[in-house]
DNA sequence: CTGTTAGCGCTTTCAC
DNA sequence: GTGAAAGCGCTAACAG
């Protein structure tokens, strides 16, 4: 099969002992000019990699970073996983990746499996079912093997692991903020992921702005059945009167927009749109989405980052933080 | 840091030899039923799972398969990518992914990488620069060595392996006839993607079906540069009068939709449309787009499967095959 | 039935 | 300067 030069062959090649030629690959003083540079010579000759199996069976490292996403299809995640696994492979890593598809049970296994992979740490965005569930066991298990964790966007404080999140709250704020500063009075959040962490937040950030102006109302639609969303979206736009939506989610911005259109609403002119995450469809959507970027990518490389320097650098007692990524405005034309 | 309970440890503590422990997890008959049995139970307490890096370099395999895709924030990949892990977890293989970013370069360095890491085989699908260059030097040489390959959707006839394409000129076929069935003549076919193969074939499948009809004509529109495409679209929408669109990609056919809003054209009593490729923006455009869906998921699933197949099966002279996969046209509301 | 031994490919300590 | 030997955790041929 694969046929790949060992030490052994070199050795026997160079009239050397195993030994004396690993330590001529690393240079080692103690070895003469003369033999590193014969060593080097044969080894590069046969394009001589040191087998990574074998190298990890030693150091038990495997320059393996497990990631364990709730989706791909989603493009916030699949952005993200861009950034990890840039940063990964700047870095000599591998990335060893997982779906959970939102299921806590997947979720667990998965993490075993990868554990016993031997990967050398985790980066892990949180199904949703697991925030529901509230249960986090198998990401406890892990730390008590010492097993390096970076959590990203779907966190939870029940972990003692670096974090990198979102100033969900904050960036909800400000994008309610420029709605009223644009004169917006009676604006609308439309959530269609009202579970997850990150959409309580982005709820109260909203909250937050309103709250400080008497003449600003905020009316919230909460749909929880995916199957039903453009109905009660379109109900919702026909039954109230708004000059301003706040997606809390992607879907639901995307499809506040369709549904203006269709009952002939004019965006902005009729309704301002901002929808949270810079995906594709804001920027496909017509008019163009104005967004909430959460600079995905930079939140995934950033993770690797974090995830990395932790494994390059081991330390007894780490103390673990919590790092905010700032999110921006991406004024485009659905609001004015 | 982990740890996690070996052979020998078992065998210590159980009094007897590292051999005898590994067959009796392994119910060799050789062995006692009473050791087996107390072997188990004490494995069980334990939680002992085999050291896979221990296994691997003594079998030579790694259970793990390289995944190389062009793109990750295109949903075909996307979508192709979860059919993949579904498959591979489902057979116990993990997944070493790997983003090219349509570059030769970086084709050519992590196959190098994973082919490295001793992956047991690879799914790929060509970067967009490799099949400008056909250049497959790399392929080959992962052929030389044996090594199970399995390309899917951008292939390339140079290299003999295993593959799982889509049948993209019947499929344009079926669409453009679908179009003319429902009383377009003249149809345009519009591109962002020209270089690639897929392309190509859609091209050509579009041109099979308008020859039949005389009073059927075809233009096409090849958008080469992106940063330009919406003005191209929405010129070339002003500039011929056509009552149909063929969009060979989804950026083409979403664009497409929107233009037209923008020129006040009906969709699809003026222009019908049909896009290439079911992905999120079909079913987030206003009107919905009709589409050619080329079930990605089941085509990386299928990939997997194969490849999967050869490598638990391994035989001396295997005959390379090339599987086609069924797409079906979904009928939305963008088409008449 | 159970144990000894060698070996997968590499690193590292310790002799010479 | 160089090499022998042990060991990472496991498997498998071979002894007893």
């Amino acid at each position: 099969m694969r046929k790949k030069v060992t030490l052994k062959q070199l050795a026997r090649e160079l009239n050397l002992s195993i030994s004396t030629v690993s330590k001529s690959l690393k240079n080692d003083p103690e070895i003469s000019e003369k033999t590193i540079i014969r060593v080097h010579e044969l080894a590069d000759f046969y394009n001589y990699k040191p087998n990574p199996l074998a190298v990890s069976l030693k150091s038990n490292k495997t320059k393996t970073i497990g990631v364990v996403l709730p989706e791909i299809l989603n493009h916030f995640f699949a952005k993200a996983l861009y950034g990890i696994e840039l940063e990964a492979s700047k870095n000599g890593y591998k990335i060893l990746t997982c779906i959970t598809n939102e299921s806590y049970q997947k979720e667990v296994e998965y993490i075993e499996m990868l554990n016993y992979s031997s990967v050398d740490g985790f980066i892990l965005s949180l199904s949703q079912e697991t925030q529901v569930l509230n249960e986090f066991k198998h990401l406890k298990e892990l730390k008590k093997d010492n097993v390096p964790i970076v959590m990203f966007d779907r966190v939870t404080d029940e972990v003692d692991c670096d974090k990198i999140i979102v100033d969900d709250q904050y960036a909800s704020k400000t994008a309610v903020e420029h709605l009223i500063r644009e004169g917006c009075r009676k604006i609308a959040v439309i959530t269609t992921i009202s579970e997850l962490s990150v959409a309580k937040l982005r709820l109260q950030g909203s909250k937050d702005a309103a709250n400080i102006f008497d003449e600003v109302s905020l009316i919230e639609l909460h749909v929880k059945d995916v199957t039903t969303v453009e109905e009660e979206v379109e109900d919702f736009l026909k039954n109230n009167t708004i000059d301003a939506v706040l997606g809390l989610d992607e879907t639901a911005a995307s499809i506040t927009i369709n549904m203006s259109h269709k009952l002939g609403y004019k965006i902005p002119e009729d309704i301002s749109v901002i929808g949270f995450t810079d995906g594709l469809l804001s920027k496909h959507s017509y008019p163009k989405l104005t967004t909430v970027s959460q600079h995905a990518e930079d939140l995934g490389a950033r993770a690797a980052q974090v995830l990395i320097h932790q494994l390059d650098n081991y330390t007894e007692n780490y103390k673990t933080k919590t790092e905010v990524i700032k999110t921006s405005l991406i004024l485009r034309d659905s609001s004015c």
